[in-house]
DNA sequence: TCTAGATTATTGCGTTTGCAACTATTGTCA
DNA sequence: TGACAATAGTTGCAAACGCAATAATCTAGA
């Protein structure tokens, strides 16, 4: 029987919300917002990006993306450069300002979520991570509403 | 070693967002988003409720929770009372047609969570929501930003 | 080569959101 | 009881968001 208070959905949003308002909390002294800080942490990751695939990352709107890249640059924590040889993408590198301040906010990253897996075990939170992967996986991507093959 | 993709706050993120994604655009047609369905199903649980309260089931902030309850009172989906004993408080509840939406939809939120979960034995499943209310109790509730104890 | 279509990012625009301020009511305690 | 504090909800306002339209570039086929 179906309760919206025991289903994934409903769960999976409340356990999100929190730690994104806890997260935010602890960068809002740095004007970032968690997006801004999914960019700078993919970056620091893979070094560069194209504004699309970054979009796909932080699962945002890639027009809420162009944006908020654009504020970052103004705040000289990335760069944007479109290549000689391909006119049409963007791409996206940290500056090394944009490196220190993800250097320095890493370690809150890594702190929170010690404190929301507390109390779990290695392999529970392995089985959790896991779960999360898949069910991202079981489900189709929103390209642009209803368009559907068309 | 940490890695914004290995994150579990990056991952929940990522199949919260999704999950929604798909199960808003289901609902798209009755001009309903994810948190007045989630509205709806909770009045549905609970028979009635505060506005404050279903802020903290639906995880939203109350000043968007007022105006969104004040959406669907006026497509009659759901009523809004003030109690004669205690003038501060609004109680919501579901109409008929509330509720005969809500029961159409809530299979769609059946089927959704099925299609998530499809891989997943009843263990896992049982494991991950386990887990996910952890967290969520792990953490603390954000009231007003920086005003603590004060 | 030239044109039609696909890809990538940006911008316009209306909607939604959250914070802060405000109103209204209730609770407390001197 | 009377005043001050606490609670509950609403509204103003500015920021953020997503969709749709647009611009610019690249790709592919005749």
């Amino acid at each position: 029987m179906y309760k919206l208070t025991d289903s994934v959905p409903y769960l999976l949003n409340r356990a999100g919300v929190r730690i994104a308002e806890v997260f935010a909390q602890r960068i809002a002294e740095d004007n970032l917002s968690v997006a801004m800080y999914r960019v700078l942490a993919m970056l620091k990751e893979r070094r560069e990006s194209t504004l699309g695939d970054l979009a796909d990352v932080v699962s945002v709107e890639i027009s809420t993306l162009s944006r908020l890249v654009g504020t970052l640059a103004k705040r000289k924590l990335v760069s944007r450069t479109r290549p000689e040889d391909n006119g049409r993408i963007v791409i996206v590198r940290l500056t090394p300002q944009g490196e220190a301040l993800t250097e320095r906010l890493m370690p809150l990253a890594v702190e929170l979520e010690r404190t929301a897996v507390q109390d779990m075990s290695d392999e529970e939170v392995a089985a959790l991570k896991k779960a999360l992967r898949r069910m991202h996986s079981n489900l189709p991507a929103i390209s642009g509403k209803g368009k559907v093959a068309g």
